[in-house]
DNA sequence: ACCGGCTTGCAATATTATTGCACAAGACCG
DNA sequence: CGGTCTTGTGCAATAATATTGCAAGCCGGT
């Protein structure tokens, strides 16, 4: 991958509403080039999409919690069948299946306690394998970017 | 806000590369007033930014790591100062300050476990203020979303 | 130096976004 | 009820932007 290409990439990661003659000023390249590059790493999957980033608290999700999970019975299979219980709740933005003593770790965008209450219920709960979990919930947010350094 | 808007709005979260007219067609809008809401919220600041997202693999950081931070003297000052140094990380690319007996998670980009063991001595090494941190590894990505919940 | 593959810039063309304007849907008030 | 003000809408013209064909340039291998 080449110098150009590279900041192409840290470009559209913090801005991908900016115009393609914009972005080819940027880098020194003429429009067209700069569009077939582009094109050329979306086809190839580095940039695999471009997506619209909401505020979460005006979205009415401003709370977020981080928590961690450990299974009572491990092995591939359980995993699979709590993780698959994870990812259908809505409010579950990410899950990770994890290295060391905690089995699973879930990050959660709520609206408020409430919201966190039924999900635990859903997801804690006496059938679903957990033995214990710990949650964490977001004081302050110092750094949160969906690029990837480059 | 209404049904229309939170219709754009959970469109754009999966994909906001798509044209004006096309969203306007399924959210059944003309062309014009669609765009016009997109700007709207855009101006509201429901809508953030609108970004690229990359192939963590294809751009050369498949390894992904959580690591929960307890320091050896809490308060708000120490807590600042330790978040700092963590957001000058590039591989770190989320880090919050938690409620519970961690003090803060991280979130790592990396490329190897040689980055991550350097990592580890610029952040927790003696003057840094960290009694103890615990690492773990993400084996399987089972979600992974930059979408809120509507 | 020469060839082949690949990338570039330019200019023409096609798509797409943007704006002005007249009209329709409520909300509010006499 | 009727008026009117605010807000949102669709249409059509216009401006901005993306996209393509093509000739030329660059670079590595021989």
């Amino acid at each position: 991958m080449e110098r150009v290409d590279s900041k192409l990439l840290k470009l559209l990661q913090e801005d991908a509403s900016r115009t393609n003659a914009d972005l080819a000023a940027e880098v020194g390249l003429s429009p067209s080039s700069c569009l077939r590059r582009i094109r050329r790493l979306k086809s190839a999957g580095v940039i695999d999409r471009v997506v619209a980033l909401l505020n979460p608290a005006k979205a009415g999700r401003g709370m977020k919690a981080i928590v961690t999970v450990e299974l009572e019975r491990h092995g591939e299979q359980h995993m699979r069948r709590f993780l698959e219980l994870a990812v259908m709740e809505p409010a579950v933005i990410q899950a990770y299946s994890v290295s060391g003593s905690t089995d699973a770790v879930l990050m959660l965008r709520l609206m408020d306690m409430d919201e966190f209450d039924t999900l635990c219920e859903r997801l804690f709960r006496d059938r679903t394998n957990v033995a214990r979990y710990y949650t964490m919930f977001v004081i302050r947010t110092a750094k949160e970017t969906t690029a990837i350094p480059l």
